[in-house]
DNA sequence: GGGACGATTGAA
DNA sequence: TCAATCGTCCCA
């Protein structure tokens, strides 16, 4: 069953782990459809967060973060990879999850190469979308947590904050 | 208008 | 350890 609104508008600590186990579907045109698990995935907070894009004010970029949750935010790395974020909370309180892997996909630039995510995707409705959503599973998945990858540059506080979440069965 | 820099990856 | 590669952001 696809996850609505209510679910993604909730504290992105929340939501990040729930995403755990959940089943990322994407249709292609050609009507394939290609399902995985959410494995791995990493929270965004708020503007008080030094590792978070919001952390500097809304931007061109990041402003899909400041809309309500359940839209997706995608934004391109390092010139070569495309990011796969889910805005989560409610209207002017930017936060996203950033899914860093997923059965098939270890790493958040091989899975938007895998699933074919990339600036056009930017703002889609995961409730309503035709191409891209996830669905519940009934699966609890247990998971630990360890600080954030690749954000050393947002200090010693903020870049050890242990808000990675990964599948541990 | 210009320069610095990534929420990464894969090869040396 | 290091290059690839370019949109965004910030300063001038």
């Amino acid at each position: 069953m696809r996850l609505d609104s209510h679910f993604y508008q909730r504290d992105v600590l929340e939501v990040a782990p729930d995403l755990l186990g959940k089943t990322l579907v994407r249709k292609f045109e050609s009507g394939d459809e290609l399902r995985v698990t959410i494995t791995e995935v990493e929270a965004y907070r708020g503007t008080d967060d030094l590792g978070c894009h919001a952390s500097r004010g809304i931007t061109e970029r990041n402003r899909v973060m400041f809309a309500q949750g359940g839209l997706v935010y995608v934004y391109l790395i390092y010139g070569m990879y495309w990011m796969f974020n889910v805005v989560t909370s409610v209207e002017t309180d930017p936060q996203a999850v950033l899914v860093r892997g997923v059965t098939c996909a270890d790493g958040p630039g091989k899975l938007t190469r895998l699933l074919a995510i990339d600036k056009s995707f930017y703002g889609e409705d995961l409730v309503t979308s035709s191409r891209i959503w996830i669905e519940d599973t009934g699966v609890v998945p247990s998971f630990i947590t360890t600080p954030r990858i690749g954000i050393d540059y947002a200090g010693p506080y903020w870049s050890k904050v242990p808000w990675r979440f990964l599948m541990s069965t």
